[in-house]
DNA sequence: TTAGCTTATTCATATAGTTGACTATGGCAA
DNA sequence: TTGCCATAGTCAACTATATGAATAAGCTAA
């Protein structure tokens, strides 16, 4: 019952299809609520027949139809009530990659190389990902500066999650090349000696 | 199926109960992998029986008994298997505080409010952490220096999922502060007029 | 012209995770 | 001396999430 209120919270963009939303949740709400497609579908049926959103469809001619789903004021008198209501839940994290790392003495020099291997490729998409938060960033400021921008927009919220997806990658970023160093210079450091003999 | 990995990771430290495990999750896989206790319970046993952890029970005298498990010869070649195996799912967030940021645009005044104090709350909470994390750094270096540490330690892993968390914490704590000095800022501009005027 | 991609959605099944209550024991403080 | 907290665990029921496949249309490039 937590997904629906990210699912709101990107509907207050404006309308749009499940498939909308399953791909990139609207570029924005995905980056700290993650739902599959039958996820989403789902609980947007739920959500309508509970009168939260409303559908309309829409006809298309080179495409099969798709049913736009917008926030009913119901939905919106929901929402509020969230936001303003209860404390939030805590963070919840689950990353596979540092339960790798955390195991990354468990053997030979491949199984280290094999985490750093991991370490890179996250590096390498925390990288794309903080270039396409910069690409939306700059697409909302328009030109105006941040301070401009807060001041004057007519909503804000949009922007600072941003932000907060900017802060997220940066940090991954430089926690991996870290990561990337101290294990090379710990591989140079043991050259293949006792590492080697740990590996059977 | 992921959740064992993570407990496996956990028991590399040494034999834990369920207990200790729920508690804290040894106090350094938690804060990439939460759990509840039942489930912890639950995975344990079957684990069990799949021979991937053993169990002994140890009798106390002024506490109920408890089973402290340790990893199997099987569970260590499967956690290896784990770490050498495929990529890692990529990071999995669930944020409610983001969700309600994201809306912070919605009423008036007072909702604004509500957010505001969500986030200071989670400004507190990082806080904490972060010195919970700051001192188990300490314990860990034990004096050395960070490159002596990571060149002569027997294992590494625990040592640089720390930083993971540590990042992640100084990265909150940054956001957090960033947005409260933009949402008042904000406030003081819009100085209670439109904003009073869109909270009906 | 056929294989594969994108749009758009649905169905069924399997796995994972949450919630609340319940059993025990003992320590500590009001 | 009652009540709450910490240790240590179990059970049942529920909700949420993930996986895989099926359908159906058109578009594009080999």
């Amino acid at each position: 019952m937590a997904l629906r209120n990210a699912v709101m919270a990107a509907l207050l963009e404006g309308e749009a299809s499940g498939y909308d939303l399953a791909k990139g949740f609207e570029a924005s709400v995905a980056n700290f609520w993650m739902a599959t497609p039958q996820q989403l579908y789902r609980e947007l049926e739920r959500m309508e027949g509970e009168g939260l959103v409303s559908a309309r469809v829409v006809q298309q001619e080179r495409r099969p139809n798709k049913r736009l789903f917008s926030l009913t004021e119901a939905g919106r008198r929901v929402l509020r009530a969230y936001v303003a209501g209860g404390p939030a839940k805590p963070l919840a994290i689950r990353d596979e990659l540092m339960v790798k790392v955390q195991c990354v003495d468990i053997g030979g020099a491949e199984d280290v190389a094999a985490v750093l291997a991991a370490v890179a490729e996250r590096v390498e998409r925390s990288t794309a990902k903080l270039a396409r938060y910069r690409r939306m960033q700059e697409r909302m400021l328009a030109g105006r500066t941040e301070d401009e921008y807060l001041a004057t927009a007519e909503r804000v919220g949009p922007y600072l999650t941003l932000q907060g997806g900017i802060a997220l990658e940066k940090g991954n970023i430089q926690w991996g090349e870290t990561v990337l160093e101290r294990l090379a210079q710990r591989a140079a450091a043991l050259g293949g000696g006792p590492a080697a003999t740990l590996s059977g």
